[in-house]
DNA sequence: TACAATTCGATTGTACACAATTTATTAGCT
DNA sequence: AGCTAATAAATTGTGTACAATCGAATTGTA
């Protein structure tokens, strides 16, 4: 019934499962977010903008776990679609900062209905939401190391 | 306290942790899948042919949520490395057959030590990574609709 | 104050992901 | 049999991801 090999096989990985429902999931946030002329990663990127107004890419990239060749060109299409403006710091030329401009504040309120409507997407009870979270946090912080 | 945009910050977000979970531990299985020369995909993606041998693109596909797009050329990848073959079936023109080669099922054995290396790098107990796999497995089943 | 080391962002190159379209083949229907 | 619909991969185009490298600016230190 066992062998060798069962630490291979698909169904007994756990880190299978996460990368697939990641996956599915942004598939799921697409037709909403399209609605807003954002893709996902664009999207949790207006979620940092919306609520530091200003911030440099460096911690824009630790909240997000982005470095600077992800960060780089999407941050540049946000600045084509006039949500955001780049600016280097003058204390630190090195740095270059991110603003949300007005436009990126007014889409906040169309964005309002995307949590809503992809809460009903993903179906899981209060307790395992909650269970989901905390082990997710767990991992997450075990392995900035 | 809180504020009708609650719903749209990053920490409030089921989603953002389950997506960056996801990538650092694909970051992570990086070092152990260089000694074996494959990608993340790639490993299950070989996963699925240690088990099955021989398979068609679409049930690969349906194994592992990814289509044609992304899987045919990971495939002649594969092809080229001598790890799996790519032949039309004589059945039904339409379907490719992918058939694991001999070089391909010695990868396996030293594809062993990948599970144990990364079981060390997921901190998690017993009951988390059941309670994980379980949530996980159900987020996937119920968005199969 | 020189200057080596560090930091920050941009760039380059490789490899996914996936929507949408295309092409070839097969199945279904009358 | 003839034609339409459906199916399976491949292709095209856009957008991430991330390692590695680069270049400019800043810091730390002798």
């Amino acid at each position: 019934m066992s062998d060798k090999y069962d630490a291979l096989k698909l169904d007994n990985q756990l880190c299978f499962p996460l990368y697939a429902c990641s996956k599915e999931i942004v598939r799921r946030y697409k037709p909403f977010l399209d609605k807003i002329d954002l893709t996902y990663t664009q999207y949790i990127t207006m979620m940092v903008m919306w609520e530091h107004k200003s911030i440099s890419v460096k911690d824009l990239g630790e909240y997000l776990y982005l470095d600077s060749g992800t960060l780089t060109p999407l941050l540049k299409t946000l600045e084509k679609k006039g949500f955001v403006t780049r600016t280097r710091s003058k204390e630190d030329e090195r740095v270059l900062i991110v603003e949300v401009t007005k436009e990126g504040m007014d889409l906040r309120e169309k964005a309002l209905e995307v949590p809503a409507k992809m809460g009903a997407c993903v179906r899981l009870s209060a307790e395992e939401a909650k269970a989901l979270y905390g082990i997710l946090h767990k991992m997450l912080n075990s392995m900035e190391e």
